[in-house]
DNA sequence: ACGTCCATGAACGGTGTGTGAACGACGGGG
DNA sequence: CCCCGTCGTTCACACACCGTTCATGGACGT
């Protein structure tokens, strides 16, 4: 996902710890140089314009934003409650706003909304390994940037593993967790999945599953480097 | 000015005074019918629903103010903290959120830059994915240009589908997202549907939707976008 | 060198899904 | 008021897929 533009620049940190926890890549941008010379060359997602501080200094820069020869949007402000007054008359200056002291989940929620309605589209949740992908609201995984055609038990049991990467699992420990109940006997069951998730994964990344011999199975690499 | 509907009835005193205070008229309908009893010749002026004591019971009323002949909008959801998680694939029901406990001063804001933006700035009605268009205002589908003869279920399943295109649901997240209420057997009825929805795609666009088995569905391509 | 553990190939059985058909509710027209 | 067409729902059946199991041979460690 292209990086949401971020003002003011240093931004406070509440808001760089909120936009990390939800997922979402920004940059800070100070002024309008700054932001054309820091954007990608996909372009800007979107900009989350902080008003706490000096306010004034932040609506000139989403004035800014807002007069470039593609405006920056969606801009989301945010703004503390005395100056709430202060947005009359400046409506076309953002799409939405969040009230200052900054809420995570309320700021997740605003972005996720503000996204949705101008048709951007969402963030799907991404496991990444390496150069594997496992995206789990399609339920599809790539590697490479080639998809990968894995069954529904495939897919639980590569995801298990790669959501724990460097982890050893033992037999009973994986049939309890992705199968989900207890299991009697079978324990060669995992084996023959891990077997084919091996054959799909590739001969040159099969090596992303190693065998703990008499323990398990292990996702990626060891802590230790081996 | 027209007034708003409030739900539910009778509405929170917190709200009404807050409406009251930033000089907006306004009437409680508890339910569809008296929202469509209640309103005025002119028309609504947007609705306000506060989902604070029976969260479920506010989306339900989201969902049918929204499947009217004239749908109302714009609509202004009152939320708690604790379920602005539940607003993810819900965000076609409201056009903006506050959080509850009610700040007045917000709640203004928020009305005056909603009816500012849905003033001026237009709202596509449509819906399109590849070759596949949706008239959300003639409930009319087309693919190819050709119109596509669909049934109400199999409008309303493919336009949820196509909202969120490339995620994967199961057969009860949509037979409680479409159909609107907790179902007790029959999840075959969702497999009829997409399969006479496929039928009406043509086979070439049967593509289109995609079984994940032992998952559910998927409408369109995954967005392996990072 | 032996025993244990694991990879490999193939085959079985179950489950989930597609398909065709029929039932029943609802609404419009005669 | 009845008939009939439409549409949503349910059922039965068959098939393809996939999870599981077994047998066998090889690899590793003691």
């Amino acid at each position: 996902m292209e990086p949401l533009l971020v003002h003011p620049e240093p931004p406070p940190p509440n808001l760089t710890q909120a936009l990390d926890r939800a997922g979402y890549p920004w940059l800070a941008a100070g002024g309008l140089d700054a932001a054309d010379r820091l954007e990608p060359d996909e372009g800007w997602a979107g900009a989350v314009v902080c008003a706490e501080d000096r306010p004034e200094e932040a609506f000139a820069a989403c004035r800014a934003l807002r007069k470039r020869d593609v405006p920056l949007s969606p801009l989301l402000l945010i703004v503390t409650h005395e100056r709430l007054a202060e947005l009359e008359l400046r409506e076309d200056l953002f799409d939405d706003f969040c009230l200052a002291p900054l809420q995570p989940a309320e700021l997740e929620a605003r972005l996720k909304h503000l996204f949705w309605r101008t048709g951007t589209g969402t963030r799907p949740e991404l496991i990444e390994y390496g150069q594997l992908v496992l995206n789990l609201e399609t339920y599809q995984a790539a590697i490479d940037s080639r998809p990968l055609d894995l069954t529904y038990m495939e897919y639980e049991l590569l995801k298990f593993l790669a959501t724990h990467p460097g982890k050893v699992f033992t037999r009973e420990t994986l049939l309890s967790r992705v199968w989900g109940y207890e299991y009697y006997g079978g324990a060669r069951t995992v084996d023959v999945h891990i077997r084919r998730l091996r054959a799909k994964l590739t001969e040159e990344h099969a090596h992303l599953i190693q065998t703990v011999r008499s323990v398990g199975y292990r996702f990626g690499q060891s802590r230790w480097g081996i």
